[in-house]
DNA sequence: CGCAGTATTGAAATTTCTCAAGCCGAGTGG
DNA sequence: CCACTCGGCTTGAGAAATTTCAATACTGCG
């Protein structure tokens, strides 16, 4: 096995476990079973689509690098962008227990993927409920990423979404270790964007322009800098409470034996 | 133990067991593990929370009769609905893994649910994959029910939002046997129902008016009754695959062994 | 330089909201 | 039996927000 591939498995290796351990407590015998899953890379161009609505993927994708989208398509064509993916990432382990897709996966820009048979986490999750948990926690995650996408897109005004967009794309990529400069890569033009807040591309423009105008945050060239952290939090009213951050919970602290019934 | 109460535990597991059943494939020490699990029952009034955004429970809710309502609060006070809840859903999971609430959970109208402690529903999983992964997917169908409301209030018009929302609704009380002569049980007012739908009231009555003129749907005195299936269905381009009521998944297929490493 | 994609602008058309008032049916108490 | 009240529904009209349309800049790149 070339060196090449040797340190590739290493990236993919360490970032999963970093990722599982965010969400769980992990005993060395749950680690070392996470080490053994075999991955393959994959290079992504922008706008390629991982996975459609409709597919039955057998699968999981982990972000390496780049951003990755989940969206519907609605028969009309017209798209709405549900979620906004990044290194360490895992956007579709949902498709491990929903046979089939009932959305869309894309890459945003240039992205890299790692590919996990949907076999060898099930086996995993199936024998090591430290690991399930981690798993399962991770889509809980998710889920309540969605529902503050109902909320903002459902009640909060034009700027004052756009602007909780950007605190939690911001969060989040300052968690995963992406932000420089108080600025970090949200590879969007002004259109997508109007599609994941449910606005006109006109209303995106105007709502940028009054962003920037009060020093709050830009978005240029797929690259958003946040001005000033602290008046954007304020004005969005955002609370990272829903981003689950703090991983205490009750099972992290429950011993588990596997191996009775 | 009293009569009354032995019919109540046998109501409650029973539809326990078949809640888990629709989510996977259960061996029989799976279901007597199930039926092994203590719950009490109780009884809410209308409005009444059950748990709210910052609570950390210990207990997890399951709805015998009755609707209960996921819920945003914001600062301003403001009300977001987020999802709604009949019989046989398990609407706060989550916070099995998730130690704080995101957002709360109250009844509509009377309703009743069984309360299950965290501790023995983690027990359960934890030993028993096939009962952990049954839960994990009615939480993964719970997050797809999110990602269409996302899609709901973001593209679409007022008057297909509203029919999309009903065929939802009329859809699974059908398949939880709640409907009765075209009809079922929603128990909002026009103002909540503009609260879940992103409007205001009185968009939601001038639409309400359209989708009655136009014979597709009606909603009174907190219940719904479908004028014409399928030409509501049509209207609303209403998919039902996201409701992903084909259990057969990869899982159901894989033989479990727990009790090797 | 010119192209393509993106951003910006202005103005009209439309939708949606807000406000304010009236209606209606169920339940209450005189 | 009827007046009264309350909550929810309905209506109209003006105000505000948002979208659509159309045209004009800007920018990076071949």
């Amino acid at each position: 096995m070339p060196t090449k591939t040797l340190a590739e498995y290493k990236r993919v290796r360490d970032l999963l476990l970093a990722k599982v351990r965010e969400h769980g407590t992990l005993t060395a015998a749950d680690e070392s079973a996470i080490c053994a899953v075999r991955a393959q890379t994959k290079a992504l161009a922008p706008g390629a689509d991982v996975v459609c609505q409709g597919d039955r993927p057998d699968v999981a994708v982990f972000v390496l690098a780049g951003m990755l989208a989940r969206y519907h398509t609605l028969p009309s064509g017209d798209r709405q962008y549900l979620s906004f993916h990044i290194k360490g990432d895992l956007p579709d382990v949902h498709g491990l227990l929903l046979s089939i897709m009932d959305h869309s996966l894309c890459a945003l820009d240039e992205a890299e993927i790692a590919v996990l048979p949907h076999e060898q986490l099930v086996h995993l999750c199936a024998r090591r409920p430290g690991i399930a948990f981690a798993f399962w926690r991770l889509t809980l995650v998710d889920a309540a990423i969605f529902r503050q996408a109902i909320t903002n897109n459902g009640i909060r005004s034009h700027a004052v979404r756009a602007a909780h967009f950007f605190c939690e794309q911001y969060f989040r990529a300052r968690e995963a270790g992406l932000v420089e400069d108080e600025s970090c890569s949200v590879p969007l033009n002004q259109s997508e964007l109007g599609q994941a807040l449910g606005m006109s591309h006109i209303s995106v423009n105007r709502t940028m322009q009054r962003l920037r105008k009060d020093r709050l945050a830009d978005l240029r060239s797929g690259r958003l800098t946040v001005l000033n952290w602290n008046a954007l939090q304020r004005f969005a009213a955002f609370d990272p409470t829903y981003l689950h951050l703090d991983k205490i919970s009750k099972v992290s602290q429950t011993r588990f034996r596997t191996g009775r019934k």
